[in-house]
DNA sequence: ACAGTAACCTGTTTGC
DNA sequence: TGCAAACAGGTTACTG
């Protein structure tokens, strides 16, 4: 589901179809979302989309004048229909093109869908987000200086948007255990050189689940009901009590900040 | 400003 | 087998 390799992969799988192309409708059939969607989304209709991009874990498609927002939430996703098909259970909206559709299916709600008349990072919801893990912007210095005086588990700090976007659940678990930081460590309380390790395993593990297309590509790709690529990847996600693949340990799993953290106590310090 | 927790939902898995 | 509790990839809002 949606983690940032998977929103990425999405807005890139659905942006051939969009941009360029005429809103033609939207049609909303049950707008309980985790907002319910405004009607002023329908100010899209007879636009021409201009841009489907990124930013955290929204995608953004640009209009003429506006901008689509989307979050995926914990159980979004968004399929592209080549004819028309009966719209199931949970698929909340379409965006009507020429040739497709683009549908959004969200079981527990939590995803959303709005209107910004400005451009979109200026949104209540995206002005005061971090830089992008994948950006210059997102470097050692600039992690070790947010980190001074910071108190809580390191892996609630890199999850909170307001530092960094888009490190979602799973890959905080995986960067932490690549860089040997044990995941409820104080974060003021990690030297600037380990720092370092964790910017680099951030952006590695992103852009290599990023490479196989996210971790359940099935939401979109057509679904046939297998994990995606990356699961098979996941060096400690999922994987309690099963032997580390440096040291054999068991792997343990805890709750931290209410989410499970999955480590190795004997590599994780 | 910071840290911790509750809350928003439904579907699936786990445990008795 | 049946049922209830626990749990799930995100984020905001509230509390102290």
């Amino acid at each position: 589901m949606p983690e940032l390799p998977e929103v990425e992969t999405t807005a890139r799988g659905i942006e051939p179809f969009l941009v360029g192309r005429d809103i033609q409708a939207i049609e909303v059939r049950d707008p309980r979302l985790r907002w319910p969607v405004p009607a002023n989304v329908q100010q899209a209709c007879g636009q021409k989309v201009a841009r489907v991009w990124r930013r955290a874990k929204y995608i953004l498609i640009d209009l003429e004048n506006g901008h689509l927002l989307i979050h995926l939430g914990m159980s979004g996703s968004i399929r592209v229909l080549t004819e028309p098909s009966q719209p199931g259970k949970h698929d909340h909206f379409d965006i009507l093109l020429e040739n497709h559709t683009i549908r959004f299916n969200d079981p527990r709600r939590f995803g959303a869908f709005l209107w910004s008349d400005s451009p979109a990072t200026s949104h209540p919801l995206l002005a005061s987000l971090g830089p992008e893990p994948l950006s210059d912007q997102f470097d050692t210095d600039y992690l070790y200086r947010r980190a001074r005086g910071r108190k809580l588990a390191v892996k609630n700090f890199i999850m909170d948007g307001r530092v960094v976007v888009g490190v979602g659940n799973i890959y905080a678990s995986e960067a932490l255990y690549m860089a040997g930081i044990h995941p409820s460590r104080a974060a003021g309380r990690i030297s600037a050189d380990r720092y370092t390790s964790l910017v680099n395993a951030i952006r590695d593990v992103l852009q290599r689940a990023i490479r196989h297309g996210g971790t359940s590509l099935r939401d979109f790709a057509g679904s046939d009901g297998t994990p995606g690529y990356f699961a098979q990847e996941l060096l400690v996600y999922g994987r309690a009590g099963q032997a580390c693949f440096q040291c054999s340990a068991d792997i343990r799993q805890k709750v931290i900040g209410q989410r499970s953290s999955f480590y190795c106590v004997n590599c994780q310090r």
